[in-house]
DNA sequence: CCAAAAAGAGACCGAATGGTTTCTTTTTAC
DNA sequence: GTAAAAAGAAACCATTCGGTCTCTTTTTGG
């Protein structure tokens, strides 16, 4: 890594959370000046303009977001209990980037503005709901969940719950309504798990 | 109502949906000008400074959106229909003031910036919690839910699911989430209907 | 109708904004 | 080690920002 490709990320790594935090309009480059101890020619030689370090930042929060949320998934075998778990995590750490889940934030923060911004919102959940959507197929494919279940749609509610929750939470700054939101989340989940051993095969199912 | 009462009320019908579509940091004053006709004077002679503006404006297009959510409600004597309603209504008008859901857009706006503004987003919410609280301790009281029910629960449960399906629909383009969302609230709140005639009362229980 | 008060226009202010450019310093590759 | 290229500092720019102030116009109450 040279050190130009270094002095980008670690500008990255400080705009990140100041982004989410504060919102596109409302950080400005005096602030990323400040938390990068760079000058302006510093910052700008790295980005042709403000939008563009925003949309580079957000995608540098969106994917560490998604990796954080994603490797504790992948040893549970049961689909059910993936869920499960994918909603703990989400309890647990709701916000990967200071300032509140990044895709929210930077979903309300552009969805009647920077169009550039909310598509890359907009790309991100819906690799969630594809994510969460997949799990929920597996798991009818492998009998772990009954049939008659709406993956979509159990994967938009599960999303909603617990997007709607962390900004209540936040708002709130009370755990209580994403307690509340995981308990149940978790009813919903529980309600579509298939009876045990109804069928032979109970895992790695593909086909 | 004297000339600069309908002058204030005026700017504050302009700019209740301004401030809720692009947020309060990138809303200037011009834009407000330019919406309402007047000059800067011709503002600033009705606020102190633009936060309280912004204050009022928010008041303004919340007290609307409560009472559009309100009215319809009023008439329905079971709480479990109360509850469905009021789930119907919000996914039919997810947006009273253009630009979102103006309690979202300010919880998010605000949450790590104005606290003025937070606060008045944080009692609005408050508000819509307990209003449904007590739908649910009411019906619990008429013998129309099942006991064992945790009211606030369920409230913060309906009310998080319908923002989060609400910023979904709005990122997404699409009112699939909202439909999704209302699919498994109406799931939700129907399984906690109590079996009809538990009770000799049915409605107008209060103590 | 008229005087006092309220409302509004619009010039003005300093500060901060995003962005550019020039020049210097530091890496980098040979 | 040195020359070329990359990286960064810092002055500079026009524009816009929120906010003030003064003066004019309009509304209001008697």
């Amino acid at each position: 890594m040279t050190k130009g490709e270094a002095t980008k990320l670690m500008i990255l790594e400080h705009a990140a959370p100041i982004f989410n935090r504060r919102g596109y309009a409302a950080c400005s480059i005096q602030e990323l000046m400040d938390a990068t101890g760079l000058e302006k020619g510093g910052i700008y030689r790295h980005f042709t303009n403000k939008e563009e370090l925003a949309a580079e930042a957000l995608k540098f929060a969106l994917s560490k977001s998604v990796k954080t949320r994603t490797e504790h998934l992948e040893n549970i075998p049961n689909a059910v209990d993936k869920l499960l778990k994918a909603v703990a995590i989400f309890v647990e750490t709701p916000s990967i980037i200071p300032g509140g889940c990044a895709l929210m934030n930077a979903a309300i923060d552009s969805d009647d503005g920077n169009e550039r911004l909310r598509k890359i919102a907009e790309e991100a959940m819906h690799g969630w709901q594809t994510r969460l959507t997949k799990v929920v197929l597996a798991g009818m494919r492998a009998g772990e969940i009954r049939s008659g279940v709406k993956p979509r749609a159990l994967a938009n509610t599960i999303i909603a719950t617990l997007e709607g929750a962390q900004m209540m939470s936040r708002l709130r700054r009370t755990s209580r309504p994403l307690k509340d939101a995981q308990e149940m989340l978790n009813g919903v989940i529980e309600g579509v798990r298939c009876p045990k051993g109804r069928l032979g095969r109970h895992k790695g199912a593909a086909g």
